[in-house]
DNA sequence: GTGAAAGCGCTAACAC
DNA sequence: GTGTTAGCGCTTTCAC
C-alpha cells in the first residue's frame, strides 16, 4: 500500500500562517496550557480554515496521546457484537477517535496476536467484547499483555467476567437466566433442555448458573436437566435441536443460552414440522434487534448491547481509577410468542 | 488516553542482537533488496525471537507502507454491513492488517469527516461499503479528498455503484431486482407496491430499474405502481407497509429492496393480522443471515457480502491498475415462503 | 552487501 | 507566555 508521501498540511505551516512558533501551535492545537488564550484561539481558527489534521502517527510517535481504541470482538457478523460495535462506534465518533476492529473467531490464540497488534499499534485503549473465559489459565498470556500496556498508560475494559482485572461492564446473566427459566417454569414446563455454549465461556456458565438457581428456587434438580453443548452460533443452535429431538422427545421447552442459538433452534424445530410454542416453548438470550421480528417472536431477555458498547469505551476513556471499575447492567425478561404453556 | 511510552522493544534491540546495522535489520524486516539471504534470515529469527513488532507509527512516519486499511459503512448495526465487515476482517486478519471502522449513518457530512480522519491517520486503503449517491455532487467532496489520496499513493475501492472513478465491486441490482419481481409476477401478482429506500442511494435507484425492467419483459406498465421511499431500515420498512395497507388495501405483494425493510414490513404485515404469503406476499434483497430464519422464511435475492467485502479488500490492496477495476458479483434469486400465488 | 546519517511531523522539556 | 531544540522509531538515500 501507499508508499509515496501526501503532501499535507503540516504544523510548521499553521504556525508559519498565524505567525507563531510551531511550539505555540501545537500547544494551542492540543489544548496544553501555557499559551494565551487569544493567540491560542487564533491558531486554532487559522488551522481549521486551513483544513489542518494532525499526523497521528508523529503525534504518537512523540509521546502525544493516542486517539485510537482496539475493539475486540469473537465475530463482528454476530449481531450481539455488532449492536455493541455500533454504540461503541458511536461515542468514538463523537469523542473523534478511530476505532479498530478485530476478530478472534473466539480462539484465545487469535485473541492474544490481536491484542499484540493492538498494543504493537499503540491504540490509547482496547475494550474487549467477548466473553471471558472460566479457567483463567487460557487467558494468561493476554493477561500479561494487558498488564504491561496498562503499565505504559494504555487503558483497557471488558464487556462481560474476565480475569483480567481490569474496568468492567457486566450484564446481569444469572438474574436474566433465572428470570427466563422461572418464565418457563412459571408455565408449568418441567422437561426443559438447555442449548448452550461452550462452559468455557464465562457467559455460558453464568447462564447456567442463573438456570440452576430457578430450578433451585422452584425445589427442582437442575442436574437433571440436559444441557447440550454446542457452537454458541445459529449453527450451534441448530445442532443442539437435533440432538435434544432425537435424545429427549419428551422436552416441552429449550432454552437457548444465546438469540442466535434460539434461532437455530427454531429453525431445526420448524424444519421437523414441531409447533413452537404449542408443542415446544424456545427462548433466547440477548434480544438482538431481530428477535422480535421472527415469528414466533422470540421470548428472550434483553441486553442493552447498545449501550453496554457505549459504558465499555466510557470507562475505558476516564483516567484510571485505583481499583478495576464495574458497571452492572440489568436483564430484562422479554416475553413474547415463542414460550406458552406447555401441551397439556 | 496513554501518554507515557511502552518499554517496547525497538528496532535497534533487534540489530545489535542480531551483530548488524539498523538500516540492515530495516531492510531484512521489511523484505527490501540489498541484503544478502543468509543476514536477512538471521536477523527475521533473532526478531521472532524477541517477539519484536514494528511500530507502525515509525513506520509509517518514516513513509513505509501503511498496514492499515479504513472500512466506511453506513451502519455496522445493519446485518448488510457487519456481513460486509466480516468477510473484509478475514482477510485483513490474514494479511495482517488493521482495519479502522466507521461509521456514516448515511450522512454525507459525516462521511466526508470520517474520510478526512481515515487519511489523517494514513492508512493505505479506504473500502466504502456503503451504497452511492445518484447525484455526483453530493459526494463531489468526498471525491476530491479520496483523489488527493490517491494521488499520495492511498488506494480506495467501494462496494456499490458510486461516481468516484475507482476500483469497485459491482452487486447485479437490477438483475437481481429484476428476477425477483419476475418471480412475482409469474406467481400472478398484479397489484403490487414497493418499499424501497431513498431514491439518491444507488443501490435504490439500481433496484428499481430492475423491478421496472421486469414489468417492461412482462408488458406492464411500471410507473402505475406505487412506490413508498421511507428509511431505508427496518423502521422504514415498518412505515412503508403502514402506508401501503392504508392506500393501496388491495395490494397483493410488497416489494422491498433491502431484507431490513422486508423484515420491518413482515412485523407490520403480522400486526396487522395480515397473513403471508396467503394475502399478501412479501421479498427482501440481500438475503441477511436471518433472512431464512424467519417465519415465513423470507424470498429474497441473494448476494454474497462476505464475499464482497473480502473482495472489496483484495481490490484495494492490488497496484493501481490504468483504468478502475470492476468485479461484478452475481444476484441470486432465493425462493422461499414469504412469496406465493395471490389469493384468488 | 552493509553501515552512517538525514529526516518523517510532532510533543515536551527546557530556555528565555 | 512564547520560542528552541532534542528526540520518538523507523525507512531510505548515500557512501563505502
Amino acid at each position: 500500500m501507499s508508499t509515496r508521501r501526501a503532501a499535507t498540511l503540516r504544523l510548521q505551516d499553521v504556525a508559519e500562517a498565524a505567525g507563531v512558533s510551531i511550539a505555540t501551535a501545537s500547544r494551542s492545537l492540543s489544548g496544553s496550557p501555557g499559551v494565551s488564550e487569544t493567540v491560542a484561539e487564533r491558531v486554532r481558527e487559522v488551522a481549521s480554515t486551513l483544513g489542518y489534521v494532525a499526523n497521528v502517527h508523529a503525534r504518537s510517535l512523540a509521546g502525544g496521546p493516542t486517539r485510537t481504541v482496539g475493539l475486540v470482538v469473537h465475530e463482528i457478523g454476530d449481531p450481539y457484537f455488532s449492536e455493541i460495535a455500533s454504540g461503541l462506534l458511536g461515542v468514538g465518533a463523537r469523542e473523534g477517535l478511530t476505532v479498530q476492529i478485530c476478530h478472534t473467531g473466539r480462539d484465545p490464540e487469535r485473541e492474544l496476536a490481536q491484542l499484540r497488534m493492538l498494543i504493537a499499534n499503540r491504540v490509547g485503549a482496547i475494550v474487549i467484547a467477548g466473553s471471558g473465559l472460566v479457567d483463567p489459565s487460557l487467558q494468561a498470556p493476554a493477561k500479561a499483555e494487558l498488564q504491561t500496556f496498562r503499565r505504559a498508560g494504555g487503558r483497557v475494559a471488558v464487556i462481560g467476567r474476565h480475569h483480567l482485572g481490569v474496568d468492567a461492564v457486566l450484564p446481569d446473566n444469572v438474574e436474566g437466566a433465572r428470570a427466563v427459566a422461572r418464565h418457563l417454569l412459571d408455565l408449568g414446563h418441567r422437561r426443559v433442555a438447555v442449548a448452550a455454549g461452550s462452559r468455557q465461556l464465562t457467559t455460558v456458565a453464568d447462564r447456567l448458573a442463573g438456570l440452576q438457581q430457578a430450578f433451585a428456587d422452584a425445589g427442582l434438580d437442575f442436574a437433571a436437566v440436559p444441557v447440550v453443548e454446542t457452537d454458541f452460533t445459529r449453527a450451534g443452535g441448530k445442532a443442539a435441536a437435533e440432538q435434544i429431538l432425537a435424545e429427549h422427545p419428551g422436552v416441552t421447552a429449550v432454552l437457548a443460552l444465546n438469540d442466535d442459538m434460539a434461532i437455530g433452534v427454531l429453525s431445526a424445530l420448524r424444519a421437523r414440522g414441531v409447533s413452537v410454542p404449542r408443542e415446544v416453548s424456545v427462548t433466547g438470550f440477548d434480544d438482538v434487534a431481530v428477535a422480535g421480528d421472527l415469528a414466533p417472536s422470540l421470548t428472550t431477555v434483553r441486553l442493552p448491547m447498545g449501550e453496554m458498547g457505549e459504558q465499555a469505551l466510557v470507562l475505558a476513556l476516564k483516567k484510571p481509577g485505583t481499583r478495576p471499575r464495574r458497571r452492572h447492567v440489568d436483564a430484562e425478561l422479554v416475553v413474547r410468542d415463542s414460550s406458552g404453556p406447555p401441551p397439556s
